[in-house]
DNA sequence: TTGAAAGCGCTACCAG
DNA sequence: CTGGTAGCGCTTTCAA
């Protein structure tokens, strides 16, 4: 099972034999051949730690993420996995389910793996660990913290953006009795989007009032939240989610005690995952697209055609506002005051 | 960035650099503090290419799945990643997405980067595979297919008995025009269900028919499925769908078309997903314990305490059934006729 | 077109 | 307790 079993078998050397199976074109046909066959009944594997330790090199990128069950990571690994095997990359990824512990760890593990490439999409990102992977010596990029350098790029979502527009709409609508369901609210990037809600809230309905809740990033966080928020009166009119999965958890409780959506109560979730449509009522959200950052991602770690890896840059991409079902006018009256 | 630099800095030789690393007792403690320091200094990360290599053993399990979108999957994954970190090791999954050639290719790799172990969870396995795997020098487990063998565990969950229960379940309530959704009909496992139902229907109600419609594993695949049933009368009474992520699917193209669950047909998914609960209504369904099956999948592959993997043995796991609010007796008159 | 041999960075064994 | 050193399996010059 190693490449000298391998060259014995077909009386050739290890050098050749690693040509072969790399594709190095100047073989012979013949030798090739009779190589391939040794391959085949050997059901030789190349062992891939040998094979990045000589070559120095590993055509692997690395993903991290915050919490691979929320879809929304999954549709960012997923985009860029299906780029790195059409260029014959291999990804993989870990979860740090946004504990920083766990992303230093996972951030070692990736250098330690020798990637070309760590994308770090994660929310709990302190400098240290952004510090390290400036002086690593690979292209870095990261989603929604730290910031562009020699080696490291940055994409952005336009957060603001979406927040903006989704309390214009709201406000149109008539609400200014706001619940802001979010998770993890003292990491800077969900930080964010609070402050773009304070902030945009400010200008479009200034007597308007909000309530935050925090729970887990999940779809029983979202319930639970809710359950928390409705502990208490006055029920609000609009319920802002900081992302879908949260924002069905909430409708699920609504649901159960038979507040309508959106007549009683507006919900608006935040990603436009898949679910966001499949849920009832289809929430109305922010569409943040998935495919062009797992692209975008690809490109910031790959050499590209002319051979260096576009790194160093940063790129903000806007969101976009998607309308659904999930919002309505604010009622009128308290049907809900105690 | 190598033991060597470290060595050299802190004064001492690589193998004792190696030692500290590994943890290995045997070093003084003042040693023991110089090397830390060098390392911490040099901001030193061990090639676990060349330790791999070195060791002849990997500490890493590779778990290969048909669909990570499938919550399903998720879940087993999730739940052998938390017991490998917890004994040290790493998990690398990869996604097939139900075809046969990434199948083989993820093996290879897998094989490649030698893991110490290697899961099998799809449904698409074909008889060279599992060929290939027996000879494999790891231990591996099946789930659902393949069978047990000298390095081989199999996992199977006792499909038969979740389907009869919701036969049972259904024709009790007064069902006998059923449909079946499912995706990938040809592959084995599947119609392993699909043969249950049949046979559970044999017994349960003799004159019961089954339309069977197949799409993809996912929720747009439930949806298209169920347009498809829809296209032509008469509306079954009760929908089984093979998963839940199906399920989820169907409901929402019902809910369109404005067709009651459970009032004017009932539905029942498979697996107990989350999402299954926080669906609109909550899915009747069959529970599979994908934390079982995870740590199941990863004592088989790990060596335990007694120094041996204990591989080779089959594992049947049974379901439970799971009445929610998506089931109901069926309706009397045809109010869908033409 | 092919072979020989020098590492890649680390572990583990044998001395001391 | 520590150092020296022989590989692990592969890639990659350098020669032939």
């Amino acid at each position: 099972m190693s490449l000298e079993a391998v060259a014995k078998k077909a009386g050739v050397s290890t050098a050749t034999v690693s040509r072969v199976l790399n594709g190095l074109t100047v073989v012979k046909g013949s030798t090739r051949a009779r190589v391939m066959k040794a391959v085949a009944e050997l059901k030789y594997h190349p062992n891939l730690h040998a094979r990045s330790l000589a070559g120095g090199r590993s055509r692997t990128v690395g993903v991290i993420v915050s919490n691979l069950d929320n879809p929304f990571f999954l549709d960012i690994y997923r985009a860029v996995e299906s780029d790195c095997h059409a260029q014959g990359y291999e990804v993989v990824v870990a979860n740090t389910a946004y504990t920083a512990e766990q992303l230093a760890s996972s951030v070692r593990l990736m250098l330690g793996r020798r990637v070309a490439g760590l994308a770090v999409i994660v929310s709990e990102v302190d400098e240290e660990v952004v510090a390290e992977l400036s002086e690593a010596n690979i292209p870095v990029v990261f989603y929604d913290v730290g910031r562009a350098g020699k080696n490291i790029t940055k994409i952005r979502v336009n957060y603001r953006k979406g927040v903006e527009r989704i309390v214009e709409y709201l406000t149109s609508l008539g609400h200014s009795d706001f619940a802001f369901i979010t998770h993890h609210a003292a990491l800077g990037p969900l930080n964010e989007r609070q402050n773009a809600l304070y902030d945009s809230l400010k200008i479009a309905s200034p007597k308007a009032t909000v309530r935050v809740v925090v729970d887990s990033d999940s779809l029983d966080g979202g319930r639970q939240a809710a359950r928390e928020l409705l502990r208490s009166a006055p029920v609000p009119t609009a319920i802002m989610c900081v992302n879908d999965l949260m924002a069905v958890g909430v409708l699920k409780e609504l649901r159960e005690r038979r507040i309508r959506v959106p007549e009683d109560v507006s919900v608006t979730g935040f990603d436009n995952i898949k679910l966001s449509e499949f849920c009832h009522p289809a929430l109305t959200t922010v569409h943040i697209p998935r495919d062009l950052i797992g692209h975008t991602l690809f490109h910031s770690l790959t050499p590209d055609a002319s051979g260096s890896a576009a790194a160093g840059r940063e790129y903000v991409i806007d969101p976009e506002f998607v309308v659904r079902d999930s919002t309505g006018p604010a009622r009128s009256s308290d049907v809900f005051a105690r």
